[in-house]
DNA sequence: TCATTATGACTGACTGGTCAGTCATAATAC
DNA sequence: GTATTATGACTGACCAGTCAGTCATAATGA
């Protein structure tokens, strides 16, 4: 497949060869359809635009992606994928509850609210209901892995006594609400009212687990 | 069809005139509307099924409705202007914080969740982006009048006491978050993990005001 | 090394279908 | 009788997805 290319010359900027241009297309694919479907829907985005904006022809999506909806369900795949590790990562270091927890809004505002994530997510919560197979993915591959480290890890702070409120076991949602409810504020109304994310986050984590310093 | 009813006879059961057809259509085709818009997203909402749905022809809608926007924005000012009074009024009632939350939770579950308002939600959520005047109007006729009914009430608990977390009167966001939170959940995955709302939003009131008993 | 041939990635005009909005005609209320 | 309201066939714009043809690059071989 891939004969000796330009030999191991020490020429750092080589020539893309073909499967390396084919795969910079496909990257690029993907970053100019996420803005689409962020900026207008599902439905609404066009792949021309996409296309255009990507800096590529029409059928050229089609050679990376069956259609528009395998291409969707591949942005979401392609970012939160890598990211689940990550979390769950977080979740199981022998650290503090606390300090764990500002840990999380760290990751959140950072890795999420500060990227493209955050578009991610929004698209799920937006066209999710229209496309139950990735809904599934997302709660297969995403949710329940985060939910399931979480649950773990708040399990053994009620039985250590870190925390005294049982209902967190049962639903981390009520960690994980002021996140959703940030993303969605700001897409709606931050021209009104803008919206400090990490203060919003550490208020409930205050709450939740009590005082503890920014980090 | 039905000429000259039997005119002010005592009948309860009057021939519609034109004025009350002419109203009972008009809800009819918002009921249809706001049924296609949840199902499928302003975009791929078919005006064709809005009219066949609402029993009617599709240039009827044209004779109430502008365009299918002008629609969009009426259901939702139709459904939650008036909603938003018996929201007020339930903050401005003078009652202890505690028993107010439990209020609050049965409202929501009650008026929002178990009714088409839990859509309109849902539909400002996920088409808002796109219709920055509706989140206007949400923003200025919903959730600034509610905002500031909970941050007056709260102020008033930081004063005497009743409750000691000053971010609530700042991010009354942390009140919301789980009503928010429970709406998508239950679009996305309810039928993984089914959620138990009243609960969800009990559990944050709890630990936002106190234990205190299930009304 | 360089000429020739083979490959398959890429292009974009095109097609078929969809759908918001219109309007001439029909039905109905008054 | 006539003004108002309703109808639904129609139109024009739009767009996902296709495919015959092009051409840069790779493979071959002399």
């Amino acid at each position: 497949m891939k004969p000796a290319a330009k030999r191991s010359l020490k020429t750092e900027k080589r020539l893309p060869n073909r499967e390396e241009k084919s795969a910079a297309r496909r990257e690029a694919i993907l970053a100019a359809a996420l803005d689409e479907f962020s900026a207008r829907g599902f439905a609404a985005a066009r792949l021309d635009d996409m296309a255009k904006r990507a800096g590529v022809a029409k059928g050229t999506i089609y050679l990376h992606f069956r259609d528009k909806e395998a291409l969707f369900q591949e942005i979401v795949r392609s970012l939160m994928g890598p990211f689940v590790g990550t979390v769950e990562h977080a979740f199981n270091a022998d650290i503090p509850l606390r300090t764990l927890a500002n840990q999380v809004v760290e990751l959140f505002v950072r890795e999420v609210f500060g990227t493209r994530r955050k578009d991610i997510i929004r698209l799920m919560m937006t066209e999710g209901p229209r496309f139950p197979k990735l809904a599934e993915f997302y709660y297969r591959e995403v949710l329940s892995r985060v939910f399931n480290a979480a649950r773990k890890r708040l399990q053994r702070a009620l039985d250590t006594g870190e925390i005294s409120h049982k209902a967190l076991v049962r639903y981390p949602q009520l960690i994980a609400a002021p996140g959703i409810t940030a993303i969605i504020w700001t897409g709606l109304f931050d021209r009104f009212e803008p919206l400090n994310v990490r203060e919003l986050l550490q208020a409930q984590m205050n709450i939740l687990f009590g005082e503890g310093r920014a980090s």
